[in-house]
DNA sequence: CGGCACCCATGACGATCGTCATGGGTGAAG
DNA sequence: CTTCACCCATGACGATCGTCATGGGTGCCG
């Protein structure tokens, strides 16, 4: 019985490359690719695939997104994310969108066989060395509104701009950023912004 | 007679995926292949590869900077950029340090195939969409001096770091700093370090 | 009900930042 | 030699930022 594939990846080359690796692999079919987040579902719901490979970083909504929604609306396809960042944040997103697999892209393309085979028969295959990391990391220490502000900080320059962008006062806004700072160990808002980035908080 | 190949990419799974098509297509074969930029020198000087396909973001140094040494080291080697970041000022590089070809992974594999054929050939293969890009956007702007202050701005977070950090008064760190963000049409700091970093001119 | 955490806001303070004017030193181009 | 661009530096100014104290509002939980 052959395991049926669909592949989400923006990246051309990396996702042709994959299709053809997947395809020789004895058991696998790759029924179907798509280059947009916003197209997992559609093709899902057409395919039918038994097992769905996600990036995260994608246009249109992401990997993780598309793995919640993917949950309701085709919930016997499984979901495996395969992104090239290895953030606690994002382990923790993907494992409560419902996600059975994890990997970075730095990892052999056998163990990227090998989890498939094991999502396909009911089973889960988390990448060991970032669960350790996810559990040393812990959770975000910022509070919801914390960080819709650091979010934001992200592209916009002034206080005043983050202030106009989410209606609120440019005080309110420079105490959030204050504490986030500090909770992030940071000492400028830039600062906070990277660390909370590199750890998928934002 | 067969095309020799060279693969430097950091990403494991993306590195065993070209090498396993490469191999397939016929004329081509796959000599080597190595996850750091600092091992390209040697792995050229050892299997005298037709042509390395380099990735730019890659530890040790960048596929950049092995182009550059590749070119006195083995200079009967062709380089081919391969980078996941369209930045106009990477072209520029690029071109400078010798590539002859220059894709962004976001292209269908046969065009890279066709490109590393191009490339063996003696010709050469710079992404079409990129090149009108590299010609719109211009040069830098920046200084010299400017470039390293605005580097040395990425990672460290308040204007005294990066004094103590290049052995400069803090004044003479804020006049650059200004001037890069005028030039740049930016409103802070962190808004210039982006827009160059974007666009290549780090 | 009484904590408790979070949200929003205000005001004030010192530190830092971005801008400008100014000046001296170097090296390449005319 | 003059001009020009770049480098480094200093000082001063106003704007912004990060911190703190304080207060009122909400909703959850013991």
């Amino acid at each position: 019985m052959t395991i049926r594939i669909l592949l989400a990846e923006d990246q051309t080359m990396f996702r042709g490359a994959m299709a053809a690796l997947l395809s020789l692999e004895p058991g696998f079919e790759v029924v179907g690719d798509v280059a947009r987040g916003d197209q997992v579902v559609g093709a899902c719901e057409a395919f039918r695939p038994d097992v769905a490979l996600l990036d995260i970083e994608m246009p249109g909504i992401d990997g993780l997104e598309a793995a919640r929604r993917l949950r309701t609306a085709v919930p016997e396809t499984k979901v495996v994310i395969v992104t090239t960042f290895g953030r606690p944040g994002y382990l923790h997103a993907a494992l409560s969108a419902g996600a059975k697999g994890f990997l970075i892209k730095d990892t052999p393309i056998e163990q990227l066989s090998a989890a498939i085979r094991k999502v396909a028969e009911g089973g889960q295959a988390i990448d060991p060395a970032l669960a350790v990391a996810a559990l040393s990391e812990g959770a975000s220490p910022l509070t919801p509104r914390e960080r819709d502000v650091l979010a934001t900080a992200r592209g916009h320059g002034t206080i005043a701009d983050i202030a106009r962008g989410l209606h609120l006062s440019a005080g309110t806004v420079r105490n959030h950023l204050s504490a986030a700072i500090q909770k992030l160990g940071a000492r400028t808002r830039a600062e906070a912004v990277e660390i909370a980035e590199r750890k998928g908080w934002l």
